[in-house]
Order: structure tokens, then C-alpha cells, then sequence
DNA sequence: ATCTACAGTGGGAGTTCGCT
DNA sequence: AGCGAACTCCCACTGTAGAT
């Protein structure tokens, strides 16, 4: 009320000036200004009003072509109500309406089609309880046909006795009080209670004569609500057309249709809550009493008030834009003003960028972790295939061994020579055709039986590790440019490998020269280059000190020999006619020599040890002339059983193609020379598989290139893209076929594979 | 009176897949 | 390759119940 002021105020003359019948309108002064008229004055039924809006149906935003709705003299533009194309506005008795548009004051009952209403609010002339003077009510017409308005229901608690100021209302007196009030008939005071409300009435008691009203509409039949049992039904845009409180006595009463249900559910209670804290204006409400006026309102369901403490609290809370607590006075809500939201704007724009910022940080780390596990699980399928590829070669080697190493027993046996204590016979060839690795393991057979000096590596050979805890079985990788696995073969002006090189444990100081045209000079895996010539360092089997070993390899007619050397004794060399024999030997001397004991199991790879297998060296000897030469020497094997896995996945799904290509079959005089194989070689055969895969790239790109002896030729050592390329089939494979009956696949290839076409040479 | 935990819901963003 | 539909996942919002 304190609030209110005049907008706009006409004149007289303005008035007539317009063309409006100012005559008509009381130039009482005294009532221009004033908060409240005297009702009993007698000028209540004249004065008072009833502007009735039906056939609502959006809120007029200008004002342009708005009317001013005057009463008691005075044009005013206060609480505006906007009405829209339509709407009609009545009782006018006193009302006179301003239609801008027209350039006309109009009386009595309108129908415009735009207007804004503008009310006295807080002119508290209203006179409630005179049914009569609503009586002579003028009849709204809807849609432009006259129609009674039903009666309404009267006074709500009494008529004009019943004071309550608009201020206590707008704190919070909820109109049962205001009833109660009434019926005791204290005028002014609500009996006592923990209410805060009740205490606010005891604080301020109430001297106003004012009361406020609801109103509700019945389709067009404006009925009345007093007291407050029923309750109008807005939505958020119609609730701010009617922000409107009527004083007490008022006729004045706005009527929307009413709110209907399945409008009501699409406003939430923060919705509901704010339309009721708009019309509560700056002084908020109590949360009470926000949640009575939304029920009685039906805003929301009656079950659903206890839920509005907790979303108006958790809004306050978290920075509301729409509410704000009232300091120091607890429960109590009010809209948040413009300034407040800018503050909340400002801080739900600095908790948004916090949430963007750290939501984007979590989103790279997730993103970064599942980069790593990919690359981790491409890795891991890669290696696994790959070293199930490695499994069933060895497999197969083991096979063809075992296969050699009963025939050289036999041999023996028919000799009559006796049976070197290292070889034992208990590993069976069906244990090899299941594929049973532990029976061919270097395993003791039992607890006197001494473990063998080494499966893949010569232990005896090595220094003595001074560590006691094992180590984990992966080794670190090595980077392509550090590892001579990958490594480019260096070569001279003349195109040949140089030397010295470093390749893996051995250094290679001669690389030799090919033996084209005696077959036993190489083999379907290895090239015996005569005069071949690497160094290593070992143990000494004189001391305990360790000793450089010169490794070479001699022209024996038919075949190579394979003579080992070492620096502290050179007087007696180690010559045998196969690698393995000659580092056999050499391990039996070391171990007899340290142990006194010359009845151990050796198992070592020969070709491991002369620096052979190394991928850099077999490499190195392709370029070494007439290495093209060689027949029965095959670099690609591993791209041919790719390629057959691959005929046998087009044709089949895990089963074994009948129409696998035969393999090639080694002529007996292409084998090696005779040689004893006194353990299994893992590590021959792992070093086999390792550089056919690096020798495939190293021919192939010999081949493409038309390399010759007298070419500078860079060999392609690009091994690193051609294993991911490698590593992407394999895992695509992975990724697009079941494990399992690859495996079988694989597995049942291999053992199906003639034996005759993976057994060494010279084991006839 | 105030706050919290929990569940339901809807929308936005990203991904997958089929079609052209 | 481009496009769009379908789907999934995540998040904010909302409502409810209960604890403090």
C-alpha cells in the first residue's frame, strides 16, 4: 500500500479533452490519495467495483492501447492487470475506463479488445458484504452475450468487522486465522501459538481495516471466493495478469477460467511457488504459507505440500535464481530480487565453468586411460597370437627333433656305442604328438637326477646371477631403432654386410662366404656361410674366470663344421659337425669342470650360440653373394603359413582345410650335415620364428629392389610398421573370429602337417 | 526447521549401425 | 564417406521420504 503511487493521473480536462465524460467521475480529492475510504460513507456501492475478466486468453503486454481504470476520480495505473483481446470489464458505476486507443473515457461495461486494467490497490473502498450492491452487479457478458454471474458467496468471515491490514495478510495470516479471528470477535488479535505467524499478529497488531480476496471463476460464471476453501488455478503467465489484491469489501475479482488439471501438472511446485511469492511482492512469504496458497490455489496437489520445504530450501541453497531467504527471519521466502539474481547468475556461471572445467579433465583422463588400455589389449592380443603361432612351431620342431633324436638313439643302440647319459629316451613320441611340452621339459625325471643346465639358455654358460629372486618371464621391450632385431643391416661400398657388427650377444667378425652349390651348406632355416666367424664372452672351463669365445664355421667337405674356440685355450678347440653338437660340448666341459660331474642334461641352441639365429645376422647373409642361390633356404615361411591359415579361414570356420597346400618337401641332400641334437632347442626355434618375421620384410624388400652383390643395397629393416601392420591383422583377426577355433585351427594344421616337411636334414 | 539420500524422468551428447 | 535413426550413457531436475 505504502508502495503504491500514482502512475498516471488525467484530469479533468485531460478527460474531457478526450472526449470522456468527466462529469461522471467523483472529483472527491480526498480520495485520491488516501490508503482507505470511510465504507460507512455511503459511497461504497457507488464506488465500488467489479471488473470481471472472461474469455481469458493471453496477457496483454503493452499498453499503448491500454485503458486506464479510474475510480474515485482518479486515473491510476497501479498493480496493472493485463487482460487480453476480449475481455470485458464491468461494473462501472464508477469505473471509468480510459480506452487510449479510442481517445474515449468509457463507463460501465466493456468490451474492448485490449486493455489494461489498473486497479486502487490499497484504496481499501471496497465493500464486501453488501451482496446488494452486487446485486445491481453489472453482467459480464462472455464472448459478448450478457449472462447473470452466479451469486456469490458473500462475506467471508462477517462482513466489515473482520480487519485484517493487506500487510499482515502478505506476512502470512492465512485466512482461517483471519476467520477465527472473526468469530471470537477480538477484532484484532489471534489467540496465541507457536505459530510464528501468530506471534507476528501479537507484534503487530492489526489497526487496518483491509482484507484481501480470491476470486475464481466458474467457466465464465464468476463466482466469488471469500474465504479462501477454494482457489483460483493459474499458470504462471495468468497468475502475473492477476496480481491484483482486492482490499477488504472488495467486489473486485478477477475470473480466469479455472485452472485445469492436466494444466496443473505442467507447472512444478517451484513454479506453483513462485507464482505465490510474485503476488506476496518484496515481503515474501512463509514457507507455510506458500505451501496453504498453492493447495488452496491448486497449484499443486494438497499430498505434495510437505515436498515444497525441501525444493525451495535445496533451491535457496544451491544459489536459487528465482528464491531468496528472508534474513533473520527463518521459513520465510521471497522472490529474489533483480540484483540477487544477477549474484546468483554470476555464481551458478562460475559453479557451471568449475563443472564444465572439471567434467572436461575427467573426460581426458577417461579419455587418455582408454587410449592406454587399447593400445594395452592390441598389444596383448598381438602378442598372445603371436606367441601361439610360436607355441605350434615349436611344437612342430619338437615333433620332428624327437623324431631325430630316436633315430640317432637307434643308430647308437645298432652300433653298439653307448647312450650318452644326457640323452634321455623317456619323452615319446605320442607324448610330442599330444603336444605334451612337460614330458620333453628339462625337468629331472627324478630327485637324483639333475636338472639340465638350461632349457632356452646355457645357464653354464652364463655368469652366475647374483640375484636369488626370479624374474618375470617379459622381458622389456626393446625400441626398434635400439634393438639389432630391426636394425638396418650395415653394408660397405661394395654392398656387403660390415663387419664387425654387435648382434644380440655375439659379435660378428667375419660374415663369410655362401656355399651355393654344396646343398649341405644350408638348410630350409639357416645358412652356413664358410668361414663365418663371431666372438662372445662365456664361462671358462679352466677357471672361474670368463673368457671370450671365437665361434667359426670350417669347410668339412659336405658340410660345415662348427668350431668353438676359447681364448684361454686355444690350443684345443671344439669342432662338430652341427652348432648344437659343438655347444654341447662346450657346456659339458664347463659343467663337468665346475661340477666334477659329467652326467648333466644339456640342452642349448647352437645356432643361438654361433650368432645364427640373430635376425640382424640372417639378414646380413642374404646379402652376401649367391646368397639367392640357395635353395632349399625359405625366409618366407612364416608369410607361407599365414597365408595358408588365411585359405583356411575363407574356406572353413575352425576346421582343417582337406586342401591345405602340401608343403615343400627338403630333399635328403639339401639337410645339414649329421648333427646331435642332444636337447630340445627352444631357443633355436624361437629365434626361428622371430627372424622369418623379420627376414620376410628383409627379402621381400631384397627382391623388390633387384638387389645384387655389386649394389648398394639398403636393406628394409623397416620391421617396426610391418609388425604393427602384422599386429593390426592379427588383432583384427582376434577381434572377428573366436579364439578358440583359430587355435584349433592352428593347432590341428600343424600337427597334421607332414613331419617330413619340417625335419631338419642329415637325421636320415 | 533444515538438510540429505534416493529414485524417477527427460533431455543432451555420443556411439553404433544400416542405408545410400 | 555421408547421413540419419536407434540406442546408450550421463546429468540435471524433480519429487519423496526420512533423518537430524
Amino acid at each position: 500500500m505504502d508502495g503504491l503511487e500514482k502512475v498516471d493521473e488525467i484530469t479533468d480536462d485531460e478527460v474531457e479533452a478526450l472526449g470522456g465524460s468527466g462529469s461522471e467521475l467523483s472529483d472527491d480529492s480526498s480520495s485520491g490519495d488516501s490508503i482507505e475510504s470511510d465504507p460507512s460513507d455511503g459511497s461504497h456501492s457507488d464506488h465500488s467495483t467489479d471488473v470481471r475478466h472472461t474469455n481469458f486468453v493471453e496477457p496483454y503486454e503493452g499498453d499503448d492501447k491500454s485503458a486506464l481504470y479510474a475510480r474515485d476520480g482518479s486515473y491510476r495505473r497501479v498493480h496493472t492487470v493485463h487482460a487480453s483481446k476480449g475481455s470485458s470489464v464491468g461494473k462501472a458505476d464508477q469505473v471509468k475506463v480510459f480506452d487510449v486507443a479510442n481517445h474515449e473515457v468509457k463507463n460501465g461495461i466493456y468490451k474492448v479488445d485490449k486493455i489494461e486494467v489498473s486497479s486502487t490497490q490499497g484504496q481499501a473502498s471496497y465493500i464486501s458484504g453488501d451482496d446488494s450492491s452486487d446485486e445491481d452487479a453489472p453482467i459480464l457478458p462472455r464472448d459478448g452475450n450478457s449472462k447473470k454471474h452466479s451469486k456469490r458467496r458473500g462475506d467471508p468471515v462477517g462482513g466489515s468487522e473482520l480487519q485484517v491490514n493487506m500487510s499482515e495478510y502478505s506476512r502470512g495470516i492465512t485466512k482461517n486465522k483471519v476467520r477465527e479471528k472473526a468469530m471470537r470477535g477480538d477484532g484484532d488479535r489471534v489467540a496465541s501459538s507457536t505459530n510464528n505467524y501468530e506471534k507476528h499478529i501479537r507484534d503487530n497488531p492489526s489497526t487496518e481495516n483491509t482484507y484481501e480476496h480470491r476470486v475464481k471463476d466458474d467457466g465464465g460464471n464468476a463466482d466469488y471466493e471469500s474465504d479462501g476453501e477454494e482457489g483460483l488455478h493459474f499458470s504462471e503467465s495468468e497468475w502475473n495478469c492477476y496480481n491484483l489484491p482486492a482490499a477488504k469489501g472488495s467486489n473486485v475479482y478477477l475470473a480466469p477460467t479455472r485452472f485445469p488439471a492436466e494444466r496443473r501438472k505442467t507447472i512444478t511446485l517451484l513454479d506453483a511457488a513462485e507464482m505465490v511469492l510474485r503476488e506476496a511482492g518484496s515481503e515474501g512469504l512463509h514457507l507455510k504459507d506458500i505451501q496453504s496458497r498453492c493447495a488452496k490455489r491448486g497449484l499443486i496437489d494438497a499430498s505434495k505440500k510437505k515436498s515444497l520445504d525441501a525444493l525451495i530450501y535445496r533451491e535457496t541453497q544451491r544459489g536459487s535464481q528465482r528464491f531468496t531467504k528472508i534474513d533473520g527471519q527463518p521459513g520465510w521466502f521471497a522472490l529474489a530480487k533483480d540484483e540477487d539474481k544477477i549474484e546468483m547468475l554470476k555464481r551458478k556461471a562460475a559453479r557451471a565453468d568449475k563443472v564444465r572445467l572439471e567434467r572436461h579433465r575427467k573426460k581426458a583422463s577417461s579419455e587418455r586411460k582408454l587410449r592406454y588400455m587399447k593400445k594395452t589389449v592390441r598389444m596383448m592380443l598381438f602378442t598372445n597370437t603371436a606367441m601361439h603361432e610360436e607355441r605350434e612351431i615349436l611344437l612342430s620342431s619338437i615333433k620332428a627333433l624327437s623324431r631325430n633324436k630316436r633315430q640317432l638313439v637307434h643308430k647308437l643302440k645298432q652300433k653298439g656305442e653307448p647312450i650318452p647319459s644326457f640323452i634321455h629316451e623317456s619323452s615319446s613320441s605320442e607324448d610330442i604328438e599330444k603336444g605334451d611340452l612337460l614330458h620333453v621339459s628339462s625337468r629331472p625325471q627324478n630327485e637324483n637326477q639333475q636338472a639340465p643346465a638350461s632349457f632356452l639358455v646355457p645357464h653354464a654358460f652364463m655368469a652366475p646371477r647374483h640375484h636369488s629372486v626370479p624374474q618375470p618371464a617379459m622381458r622389456k621391450r626393446r625400441s626398434p631403432e635400439t634393438s639389432t632385431k630391426y636394425a638396418e643391416v650395415l653394408v660397405d661400398t661394395q654392398g656387403l654386410p660390415t663387419v664387425p657388427v654387435k648382434a644380440g650377444p655375439v659379435t660378428v667378425i667375419n660374415f663369410g662366404t655362401v656355399e651355393w652349390e654344396r646343398e649341405g651348406f644350408h638348410s630350409e632355416r639357416y645358412i652356413w656361410p664358410i668361414g663365418f666367424t663371431s666372438e662372445r664372452m662365456g664361462n671358462s672351463y679352466l677357471t672361474e674366470e670368463r673368457v671370450l669365445y671365437t665361434c667359426k664355421i670350417l669347410d668339412g667337405g659336405e658340410g660345415p663344421l662348427f668350431e668353438i674356440r676359447a681364448a684361454d685355450d686355444p690350443e684345443s678347440p671344439i669342432v662338430a659337425t652341427s652348432p648344437t653338437s659343438s655347444i654341447v660340448t662346450l657346456l659339458i666341459k664347463i659343467k663337468t669342470a665346475r661340477t666334477g660331474n659329467a652326467n648333466v642334461k644339456i640342452a642349448a641352441s647352437g645356432p643361438a650360440f654361433f650368432g645364427l639365429s640373430q635376425p640382424y645376422v640372417m639378414k646380413a647373409f642374404l646379402l652376401l653373394p649367391n646368397a639367392e642361390k640357395l635353395k632349399q633356404y625359405n625366409p618366407d615361411y612364416l608369410d607361407e603359413v599365414r597365408s595358408e591359415r588365411k585359405a583356411n579361414k575363407d574356406t572353413s570356420t575352425g576346421v582343417v582345410s582337406a586342401s591345405a597346400p602340401p608343403r615343400k618337401r627338403r630333399s635328403r641332400a639339401s639337410n645339414a650335415p649329421s648333427k646331435t641334437h642332444a636337447a630340445i632347442d627352444n631357443h633355436h626355434i624361437q629365434a626361428h620364428a622371430h627372424a622369418h618375421i623379420s627376414m620376410r620384410s628383409a627379402t621381400s624388400d631384397l627382391a623388390g629392389r633387384g638387389a645384387s652383390s655389386n649394389t648398394r643395397v639398403k636393406l628394409s629393416t623397416d620391421s617396426g610398421p610391418k609388425l604393427e601392420a602384422y599386429s593390426k591383422t592379427v588383432t583384427s583377426r582376434a577381434h572377428n573370429a573366436p579364439a578358440e577355433p583359430l587355435k584349433l585351427t592352428l593347432m590341428q594344421r600343424m600337427l597334421q602337417r607332414p613331419t617330413s616337411n619340417k625335419k631338419p636334414s642329415g637325421f636320415s
